[in-house]
DNA sequence: TAGATTGTTAATCGATTAACAATC
DNA sequence: TAGATTGTTAATCGATTAACAATC
């Protein structure tokens, strides 16, 4: 595999791409082109081809790329060949929504713990998976495999538990606490604040308002 | 303003600058540099300076900028110096943990109706906010003149949902399910796929097990 | 072989960074 | 005035697109 810089839209891209080959092989089709991917999901042919040209050659020249064996190469290189064990922080109800969530669990993910302080949710049960206390957090982790953790606590708590989820052998952070949080390198971070989203819109709203306003 | 076309990336340091500054402002500091704010938000001075130079000048040579006015000055280009109303489309688990989420009412965003179609949710309030039957979609949104959807059904459903949402006066669309929808021009409209920010963990912990082990 | 489509290189486009004149 | 910091231009960097040789 190259050592190059893999740019992050490309990545994901690439999921984009592994979603859409997967309805095609549904309807029983075995062979597509880059620019069918590309018409399939809103990008260009070149950045297809492009795309998977930082992995290897998945095609035949003159055919295309067969359906099956391409979503697979996909997502062996997202990681997704094998099952991430993730553990949530904080059973509330951004908690609670993304432990039901069936987008996880579709794409290979599986919740195996929830964690809160509130006394009164521990022991309960999350769409079947046990809601802990906080002290309990390293011991799961460590017993259940978790490489991954959601933080979904208040903002003011999200840096005391991104803390106490250093001290596990946790690999990866995703972090929906809208503050940043500083992790040891050895964690791979992400955030996601979903008021953002929300603003690129409103932004593009104003936008719009003010040239047919303004001008 | 000038018309160039925005950086996305613009747009969402922005909204970082502005959570910033609010904190700075908070801890009573009246003046700040650019050198200051990109040491608070991580990027580089001159990246703070270029974003903001695509809407004004905001700042006073020499000296740096008013906190405050700066703050209000982004808040206004990011069109929050109004508020916005915001229906929810799906009272599962992701609908519910939305309409309670601090982190939009932060920003001015209000939740003024929540729509499902199970007989066994209309009626109730979550978060003081009543769930509506579908049918009632376009009254509810022109009574509250709710400007920004948020889809949070199934992938099944969320063209379905998409379809009604367009023959109303909604301006702006979350999508939440993870599958890609059409609407009109004239709609403003934004996927989020949750599963998506675990992939981007995933292929970084896939890329470094390979660097390691590979090479 | 002729037609089709890949993989890859070169050209283009756009965003970030460095540098500095303007100016408080 | 001297020091500091902005606003902006030019240089750099990186990503996308166009084009085409390779090849099925």
């Amino acid at each position: 595999m190259k050592t190059l810089k893999i740019p992050e839209a490309t990545v994901i891209r690439l999921s984009v791409y592994s979603r859409y080959l997967a309805q095609v092989d549904r309807r029983g089709i075995t062979t597509i082109s880059s620019g069918e991917i590309a018409d399939g999901t809103g990008v260009s042919p070149a950045q297809v081809r492009k795309d998977l040209a930082y992995f290897g050659e998945f095609g035949t020249r003159g055919v295309g790329y067969n359906v099956k064996d391409l979503y697979w190469h996909i997502i062996k290189i997202l990681g997704l060949n094998t099952t991430w064990s993730v553990v949530i922080i904080g059973a509330g109800n951004l908690g609670t929504a993304l432990s039901m969530y069936g987008g996880f669990r579709e794409r290979g993910f599986k919740v195996v713990g929830i964690f809160d302080n509130a006394p009164h949710k521990i022991g309960y049960r999350l769409n079947g998976v046990e809601v802990y206390p906080m002290e309990r957090l390293k011991e799961i982790i460590e017993k259940e495999k978790a490489q991954i953790a959601i933080i979904a606590v208040p903002a003011e708590h999200a840096q005391e538990v991104a803390d106490q989820l250093a001290e596990t052998s946790i690999q990866g952070i995703l972090n929906f606490a809208p503050c940043v949080i500083n992790v040891p390198e050895r964690i791979e971070l992400r955030n996601v604040d979903l008021s953002v989203n929300l603003e690129l819109i409103t932004f593009n709203l104003a936008l719009r308002r003010s040239l047919k306003g303004g001008k």
